[in-house]
RNA sequence: CGGGGAGUGGCGCAGCCUGGUAGCGCGCCAGUUUUGGGAACUGGAUGUCGCAGGUUCGAAUCCUGUCUCCCCGACCA
């Protein structure tokens, strides 16, 4: 029976078969794949490339694409939130309402019809939500309302990489909740955020909740849902004993204690031979970055120039300069205006006689006697002092939290991560139901705008995520819950009949049971079986040969730790389910 | 969008400088021998060399244009 028969093999039932499944797996990695996550999903054949950015879910990808939207769903349920389903296209009209369709820019796909009516593929709906909401919700008695969606999300940035990581075609759960007022609206922030915890906790991630920045949308709060990882694209904090946690762009520091020692050094001019930089300065100077003070010209959108003074160094978070200068964005100033504000090119300058406004961190104000620019070409100035030497219009946190910084809430340190942001939890305020009228009556009859909240998962990203934080070097290790099969039973020979017997009795046993089981079938040399089910990252293989079937039983191995043990034939299936239920139950 | 690189069989690449038969490894198909960590041998199939134009007796190779993809910087789930 395992012969072909004109071409074509006989049909047995569940495609669970690997002999009869597709599940394109490749030996060598793909050239365009950089992190171990999008090498590893091409690989295991979970997803194709289409175009940038751009992906096929192939089974085994989808499966656990499925399983990840499965956990949400249960989650967002059990948070009284309600599934729908709104359209990937969206009329130009809604977003013209929000005023969006202007603010979004080129990352907005936008199409045109038949008719020359102009659409957009949705990057996002709080434009859609919201009218779905105005024309069906009148009264505050039919609030609170959180409805969300699990679909695809078209965003045209500008670089995607990392496969799943960052396409531009990504599923997104993304849901909505409408309330009366701020603290009801609060209430389902906080039901959100718990939601959250679940949901990533029973992804198997190790995550962070971080306070972020809310961004140019409004004065309210946010949070994200990092997954902790080498290779994620965002800088965070944690406290190391309280529960603070934030992204860098969000992180506070407390102003240092402490004022500055007084005076002990003259101002004096140094030759600076064509060096620029703060580390070449201050290795010709011999002296630490710490100990110096780096001054930088920057552009605000709105044309300001300022100059900003921080310690050696220190990073400039620009996230909490635009906050203070109240602009949306920055950039280091061109060479012209440099020289228009200093009087020199850059990399010599400094605070003293800045035709500019002067902003300095806060920690600057307990430096004394610093080296710094001396606005004059190949000439810094060393034993600068603030208050004798120069003055700044303030003193403000301006600076990136590290590694080692007092945590601002509590006498802990802070302790640095790279994170993937999975989730983001997002308090909107009135932004969109005043822009677009919605609004209800309240108890007294006066009509209210609806207070919205708005809450992201990428579930494609915390797929790769888990990825990210689950594989060795022979391919992915994924925990039970995600993992697209559970179980893989290898038949070792398929040719011997009793192997195949014993496989094939196991496999229906424990498709029987409600075990996710992939039965490798094909007629390989287990060498190669064994690569593709570690590749795969399937948690438990049952190896089926001839060596184990003399002794009645069964070798189950765990992919995790690559334990191996030999199971008796008798009660295997039961002990297996046991196992699954286990690692189910423990994540 | 700025800067850098690359498009040659399903995948990974060589060939290009110096124009003349399109090649290697993996994979695929058939057969034989194999069968507990990516088997060996034999035989086979698969390419508009990204696209368009130009130079030339002749272009994967030289020139022009164009598209796509990748990497480094500003956005976000």
């Amino acid at each position: 029976m395992k012969r072909v028969i004109s071409g074509r093999k006989p049909f047995r039932g569940y495609q669970m078969r690997y002999s009869q499944y597709f599940l394109p797996t490749l030996k060598e990695t793909p050239g365009d794949a950089e992190v171990i996550s999008h090498q590893l999903m091409a690989r295991a054949g979970m997803i194709r490339k289409v175009a940038a950015g751009i992906y096929d879910y192939l089974p085994l990808g989808l499966r656990v694409i499925r399983k990840v939207e499965n956990i949400i769903r249960e989650e967002m349920n059990r948070a009284g939130a309600i599934e729908i389903l709104m359209p990937a296209v969206s009329p130009a009209d809604l977003w013209q309402q929000s005023g969006r369709w202007q603010e979004y820019g080129k990352e907005l796909l936008r199409l045109k019809d038949r008719k020359d009516t102009e659409f957009c593929i949705g990057p996002t709906h709080e434009e859609v939500v919201t009218e779905i909401v105005r024309g069906t919700v009148n009264s505050y008695r039919q609030l609170p309302l959180n409805l969300y969606q699990i679909q695809t999300k078209f965003r045209d940035e500008i670089r995607p990489r990392f496969g799943l990581m960052r396409g531009r075609e990504f599923i997104m759960k993304d849901a909505y909740s409408f309330d009366i007022d701020d603290a009801a609206a609060d209430i389902s922030y906080d039901r959100m955020y718990q939601a959250y915890r679940r949901i990533f906790k029973r992804c198997g991630l190790d995550f962070r909740a971080v306070e972020a920045d809310s961004g140019a949308i409004g004065g309210s709060f946010s949070h994200e849902f990092m997954v902790l990882a080498e290779t994620g694209e965002d800088a965070i904090v944690s406290c190391d004993t309280c529960e603070y946690a934030a992204n860098v762009e969000k992180a506070e520091l407390r102003a240092p204690a402490g004022s500055a020692p007084a005076p002990s050094q003259p101002l004096a001019k140094v030759e600076t031979p064509n060096l620029k930089s703060i580390e070449d300065v201050s290795a010709f100077l011999k002296e630490a970055p710490g100990k110096m003070i780096k001054t930088l010209v920057l552009q605000a959108d709105n044309d300001e120039v300022v100059a900003v003074l921080l310690r050696g160094d220190r990073t400039l978070n620009e996230i909490k300069l635009c906050n203070f200068l109240g602009c949306n964005h920055l950039q280091l100033a061109d060479e012209a205006v440099v020289q228009k504000v200093t009087g020199a090119p850059s990399g010599f300058s400094g605070p003293i006689g800045l035709t500019c406004r002067v902003l300095a961190d806060q920690e600057v104000a307990t430096m004394s006697d610093f080296g710094l620019g001396a606005n004059e070409a190949n000439y810094h100035l060393t034993g600068a002092n603030y208050g004798r030497d120069f003055q700044v219009e303030a003193f403000v946190d301006l600076r990136q939290a590290t590694a080692g910084d007092s945590c601002p809430r509590c006498d802990g340190k802070l302790e640095a991560w790279r994170g993937i942001e999975v989730g983001h939890v997002f308090k909107l305020g009135t932004k969109y139901s005043d822009s677009m009228h919605a609004v209800v009556l309240d108890d007294q009859g006066k009509e209210r705008p609806l207070v919205m909240g708005c809450y992201g998962i990428g579930v494609g990203r915390a797929a790769a995520a888990s990825i990210e934080q689950n594989h060795d070097e022979n391919g992915i290790v994924w925990p039970m819950p995600l993992a697209p099969f559970q179980v893989i039973v290898t038949m070792l020979n398929p040719n011997d009949e009793a192997v195949f017997a014993a496989g094939e009795n196991l496999y229906q046993e424990l498709l029987e049971k409600g075990i996710e089981v992939l039965l490798d079938d094909r007629d390989e040399r287990p060498g190669s079986k064994f690569k593709d089910a570690d590749l795969l990252g399937i948690p438990l293989r049952v190896n089926v040969g001839a060596r184990g079937l003399k002794e009645q039983s069964f070798e189950l191995q765990e992919r995790r730790s690559g334990e191996r043990i030999m199971l008796p034939i008798e009660g295997a299936g039961a002990k297996i389910v046991a196992q699954v239920r286990a690692a189910l139950d423990a994540g």
